[in-house]
This record gives structure tokens, C-alpha cells and sequence, in this order.
DNA sequence: GCCAGCGGGTTGACGACGTCAACCTAGCAG
DNA sequence: CTGCTAGGTTGACGTCGTCAACCCGCTGGC
């Protein structure tokens, strides 16, 4: 497809991300660099925000997208996991603008972005399914256990981007050193833990 | 003390931090509300960004204060951390703006809230050894193990307030919950993992 | 072949906001 | 008495999000 206005705004406001936070996306600024005037985002988004739901939107559907090509890669079934979770927080360590935004609050609801998000929790259940039944970790609730691991890595990523972990530091927790912790304590009770 | 400006402003901000969000606080909206002009809070605050700084750090060093005070409750040792964890939780979804404004993002760093962030961790570090000592925890690094715990609180806590984890659902998972789900894993491979 | 409608673009304006500069004044130090 | 300073004021400026009005080129029905 030709370079259509709508993708080189979502584009223009994914780079101001990157370089300076949301703070520092302008609807002016995202108009220049897409070559149009300050108002022209107007005719592809009602406001700022859903603008920004836009590069959201954009974001998780290419993590969601990564993650199901994980699956494919024939890895051992033991394996998908972890590789999934050390994916997601190289990702979100590399543009933590952008994973902030994902993660951010949204004054109204944006379907595409609601739309975006199931389909990725949904690959990620699937995941923690089969790591399950290859017994890397424990029965039982499979959502349950899903919301567990995504609220470890979560706050795993959003306290190394606020700086609150030290990521790479020698002794120190980083993000990926704590994916490890959980899943190795998580794999050990796998074995104990009745489904309870 | 008297009413202070200085105060004034800081509890006129974190009122509107309650009220709409971080957005929604504006130098000149807090200046009426403290009863001065729209300038003066620059008599005590070097831009609106060390405004909402003297902010996050007040509600940090209360956090900090009410954990402290649970040590000396003359609990059973080994229930601290839970009711810690569980009073922690609270307090973030009672005030969902005002945890969001101490855990995000400062574009140069605030020595007051520098200050209140060392010495609430330094208090969940001493009642994570004392859970560790109690058996309620894996022994091993404890530096670590209280990384992992905050880590998975606060991810909790931050999807619930996003909206991606359904507090109060039926079979849902909500945030209490998954914080007795992860002390109980962590329970039962206490007795399994070695300090590794 | 014409014309209405409309998707997508423009310019110009407006009010709110953060911030700066200049000024004022009460209280204290010497 | 004098002069400094902490804390407050007013007024201005540039930037931002947003709204309104206008405009142009395409397309589909007649």
C-alpha cells in the first residue's frame, strides 16, 4: 500500500515517542513530519488521544503477532514460554515510550485497541496452556495463572523503564534475572501444589 | 504548622490528581485552589513537574510510614507481609492517580522523593528477611525476593487500574488474589528450592 | 457530460496552559 | 533607618489542542 497519511501519522507519533515520551507528541509536530498541515491529523482521528490509541493499537498487534510466530518455531513445548516472556521484555525494554503508552490509561474506550489486546492475551493463554501441560509449571486455572505471570512481568518491565530496577546491574534484579526467579520457584511448586 | 502555601498547593494538586487524572492537574487550577495567584507556585516549586514530585513524594513517605507502623502491630511474624502486601494494595486502588503519579516517569530526578522511595523499600526489605526467617518465603537472596515481590504487586496493581485485570470479578483475577497466589507458590517451594 | 457529495486537505482563529519578567511589600538584620 | 529577601502580584508570550470555514478532485447517478 502507498504511503496513506493515516500510517505516516501513527509513524510520525511512534518516533516523537521514542525520542522524548508522550509528553513531547505534538499533533502539530506529528502533522509536519507527515508532510501535512497542523490539523490535518483531525481528518483521521477525533483527538489527540485516539491518535495515540492508534500507535497503541499498532504496537500490541505486532507483539501479539510476534509471539504467535513463537509458537510455530518449533521450540520444545517446555521452552515457548520462557523464550515468549524474554521476547516481550526485549521489546518492551527497546521502545519503553511506546510500552508505556500500551500500558497507559485511556480516558474512553478504543475498540481497536481493545481488539488488539484480546487477541494477544489470547495467544499468551495459549502459551501458558502448554507450559502447563509440559509441566514447567503448575495445574489449574490457566487464566488465573496467565494474570499471574503477566502482572510479574508487567511490573518487571515498568519498574526497570521507571528505573526502580537496576537492569544489567551486576548483583542487582534486572527484569529478565526475575522472569527466571518466578519461573524457576513456579516450576518447583509445579510439582508440590495440588490445583488447589 | 499552619496552613503553609507550600502544602496548600501540594494537597490543591494531589485533589486533582483524585479527581482527573494527572492531565488534568494545571499550575493555574492548583493556584486558585490554595487561594493564590497563578504564579505563585513558582515561589516554591521550580515548574509544575517538581509540583507534582512534592507530590508523589508525600504520598511515598505516608506509604512508607504505614508499612513501618505494621512491624511494631505485634502480628504473627509470618503474616506481616502479607498484611502489608494486602494494605499496599489498598492504599494504590483507593488512590489509583496518585500511585500511578509516584511510579511513572521524571524527566531529571527529585532528591525529596528519592528519599521517600529508599526508605519505604528499605522497610519492605526488612519485612520480606523477616518473612524469609518465618518461613513464609524461599530463604536465599533477599535484595531479590523483594524484587520479585514488588514486581508482581505492582504489575497487579497496575493492570487493575488500567482496567486489564478485573478487580472484584466473580472467577476473575484481581489483585488480592493473585498476591495470595503467588505468597502460597512461594510457601510451598520454600521447603523445595535451596538457596541456589 | 454534468453536477452533487464527500474524503481529505488547507488556513485562521480561540482559549487554556506553562513559563518568564517585572514589580510590590512585609518583616527582619545590621 | 536602610536594605535584603521570601513570597506574592500582574501582565505578557509562545505553544498547544481544537473548532469553524473554506477548498479541491474524484466518483456515481442522472
Amino acid at each position: 500500500m502507498p504511503p496513506f497519511t493515516r500510517s505516516l501519522l501513527i509513524a510520525a507519533a511512534a518516533d516523537l515517542l521514542d525520542a522524548g515520551g508522550r509528553e513531547s507528541v505534538t499533533l502539530r509536530e506529528v502533522g509536519h513530519r507527515a508532510g501535512v498541515s497542523h490539523n490535518a491529523p483531525y481528518k483521521h482521528f477525533a483527538n489527540k488521544e485516539a491518535l495515540l490509541a492508534g500507535v497503541a493499537a499498532e504496537e500490541l498487534t505486532k507483539l501479539g503477532d510476534a509471539l504467535a510466530a513463537l509458537r510455530k518455531d518449533n521450540l520444545p513445548e517446555g521452552e515457548v514460554l520462557r523464550v515468549a516472556l524474554r521476547e516481550y521484555v526485549a521489546w518492551a525494554l527497546t521502545h519503553p515510550a511506546r510500552y508505556r503508552l500500551v500500558f497507559g490509561v485511556w480516558s474512553t474506550p478504543f475498540e481497536d485497541l481493545a481488539v488488539a489486546a484480546e487477541s494477544s492475551h489470547s495467544t499468551l493463554i495459549a502459551i501458558v496452556e502448554a507450559a502447563q501441560r509440559a509441566g514447567q509449571l503448575p495445574p489449574g486455572d490457566t487464566e488465573r495463572m496467565t494474570a499471574l505471570l503477566q502482572a510479574l512481568i508487567h511490573g518487571a518491565i515498568d519498574l526497570t523503564v521507571i528505573g526502580h530496577l537496576a537492569i544489567g546491574g551486576k548483583g542487582n534484579a534486572d527484569a529478565d534475572g526475575l522472569v527466571d526467579d518466578l519461573l524457576r520457584y513456579l516450576h518447583a511448586s509445579a510439582a508440590v501444589v495440588s490445583s488447589s
